[in-house]
DNA sequence: TATTGTTATACTCTATAACTATA
DNA sequence: TATAGTTATAGAGTATAACAATA
């Protein structure tokens, strides 16, 4: 079996292998920013395994849905709503516009930009991702449990709002 | 579909005033997975920040601590304790060897596998970056909010621990 | 045969800077 | 001069597969 090693990291809280030397992650495992990477790291793991069902990549989605709910965006609009640089818009617009999900129109009162739309390809590829991405945040909800779901995501936000 | 539009439209010859059009996130905006990207990508930025003054890499961080923390250490249990294929491991530990914070010996009972430990600069290092570390801990902590800050992280945990 | 760590290779995501074509 | 988008290029970070040395 070629499959290497084993993906998660046993932190030491579980009753594993009796062989298994527990690793101790010091002042790591009570950190924030740490603790915040592990779990968007499993999160987007998990949801990756749901699109690839789809054969769609998690990092389309955002992209796609934004293109939904803002029509006619364009690509320099785009990539400052999603916080990267323009040139790094290209290839993802690219590749949505060869696989006939998004069409690009030029602006007719500046012909320097485009338009962005979704196909009805596109809407179809997107719906079935919203799908994938409810039963994935069902699965998420589940595990935060419902009470503190809000709370939980208003700490999210206001962390990614306020950090210095 | 579209939220918005409560500004003036941007079309036709707007004398280069950028219109802010704000963004429809659309679900996104309330979805769990999302946010955890959001936040955990600015608490990333801004680490980065504070260990590029000390002229290290946030990613340093952990394998230097977990060296730290578990000495004697050997390849195939860092990368398992860290999530990532050994053959990923190889560059990092190279980068740290090749300067000089981190030592590897070979194992005389298993004369396949070295053992990893922190050479006196290595400790340096990883003290300076902790210090950098708890800082951006306190920031973090500043928003979240002492009252909520347990919870918060045990969330974390849950969520990394129990995604399917 | 199985395991430890390396190598070769490739893919994704990102950025900066120079470029083009407009404005 | 300034802006929209592309191209060229580079760098991190990750993975799979094949490999040599050793178990």
């Amino acid at each position: 079996m070629r499959k290497s090693d084993s993906k998660k990291a046993d932190r030491g809280g579980g009753s594993g292998e009796a062989t298994m030397k527990p690793i101790d992650f010091g002042p790591l495992a009570t950190w924030v920013g740490f603790n915040l990477r592990m779990a968007q790291e499993a999160s987007f793991q998990a949801f990756s395994h749901h699109s690839a069902a789809i054969g769609e990549n998690p990092g389309r989605f955002a992209t796609l849905m934004l293109i939904a709910r803002n029509p006619g965006i364009r690509q320099t609009e785009l990539s400052a709503a999603s916080g990267r640089d323009k040139s790094s818009l290209t290839p993802v617009v690219e590749d949505l516009v060869r696989r006939g999900l998004v069409e690009r129109k030029r602006v007719d009162s500046d012909r320097r930009a485009y338009r962005l739309n979704l196909t009805a390809a596109g809407r179809k590829t997107l719906a079935l991702m919203t799908r994938a991405a409810r039963k994935h945040e069902r699965n998420l909800d589940r595990i935060i449990g419902p009470r503190d779901k809000k709370r939980f995501v208003d700490t999210l936000k206001r962390l990614a709002a306020e950090i210095e």
